[in-house]
DNA sequence: GGTACTATGTTATACTATAGCATTCAGGCG
DNA sequence: CGCCTGAATGCTATAGTATAACATAGTACC
């Protein structure tokens, strides 16, 4: 769990920023694929050859990927996966809160805090594609105010909020980051 | 625009409650399509035969329907339409604020409150389906400023709660509402 | 009536996801 | 060790969601 330093402790975490243009992804993804391996290990869940592959390849970007891409980037030499071979791996790494599916694309992206108990919200740029996720529970907590009061019980929100990140703001030239 | 009697005003909006087992649908479908109508005409958009139709099947009920399934009962006896016959409809509808689309189920509900400014926030129940709006500025406020605070502009959000209604809560006897 | 635009019809196809069953692999246990 | 069990992966087929591209028909405006 990766707390970004701050004046104040407060209940919002940005939990994967949208990443500077000078930010060495390589660690970025080293760190995320560590911390996925000690998640595991402390829950004993399996994180095999295959799923640890791809985590990996979600982390090659801070874009949420789609499962087909995945396929395409897992073929061996030797041989090309099938697409249950991807849902299946995805289906656990979501499972154990590796990874999240973004709804409104149909697309993964890796967390940037697992074991993190809050519900996380999503921002993503329509034009570079870039999600960064963050954690406010004042918005969680809120919602689940609002259902209180309808007498409904929540087991799961989803959040996501599309638009432009600062790099692709109207009117700036678009500075695309690699990763 | 519909607004429940409240003693105060406040920033939360029941727009589509979950409806009570008494209520009379067949009203509540009639009176979505009168607001279509009148949001439509007041637009100078074209709420032509076919869109109608397909609001109206939409409204048949208060749980997300699949375009599929709005294609199976468009269906007249002579011919059976094709898919782009619904997607563009519900594209038409989208855009128009009608209707909304769960991008957590792939499926579409009508809009309670066509016209409505802010953002809105579905409840969906596992066990029946049902689906409530609400449009709770504190949520849609707060979320613009966090996003706000990483320089994100903000054009869509989209939120969405699963979990069990009132009716469907575990332990009580399930209470499934027909329409 | 002609023209431009919007809407719909139609066919084909792309994209997303799962079912079902066979095979392989890892770990527990006699 | 060899057997058993359950989890993981391989594999084929198919279900489910959505759009491209082009033809035709309806509508509005002059």
């Amino acid at each position: 769990m990766r707390h970004q330093p701050r004046r104040t402790m407060s209940a919002t975490h940005v939990v994967s920023p949208f990443p500077r243009s000078n930010h060495r992804h390589a660690r970025c993804q080293a760190e995320a694929l560590s911390r996925a391996e000690r998640a595991c290990a402390k829950r004993g869940a399996r994180l095999t050859e295959l799923r640890r592959r791809v985590l990996e390849l979600i982390w090659d970007s801070h874009e949420p990927v789609k499962a087909y891409e995945l396929l395409d980037r897992l073929h061996t030499r030797t041989r090309r996966a099938a697409p249950p071979t991807v849902y299946r791996a995805l289906e656990f790494l979501c499972r154990e809160g590796l990874v999240h599916k973004i709804e409104s694309l149909n697309a993964y992206v890796g967390c940037g805090a697992p074991g993190h108990a809050s519900a996380a919200q999503f921002l993503i740029c329509r034009a570079c594609g870039t999600a960064a996720e963050i954690a406010d529970a004042g918005v969680s907590v809120r919602l689940g105010k609002r259902a209180r009061e309808l007498n409904f019980v929540m087991d799961a929100q989803t959040t996501e909020i599309h638009g432009h990140c600062a790099s692709c703001r109207p009117g700036r030239t678009r500075k695309r980051v690699s990763a």
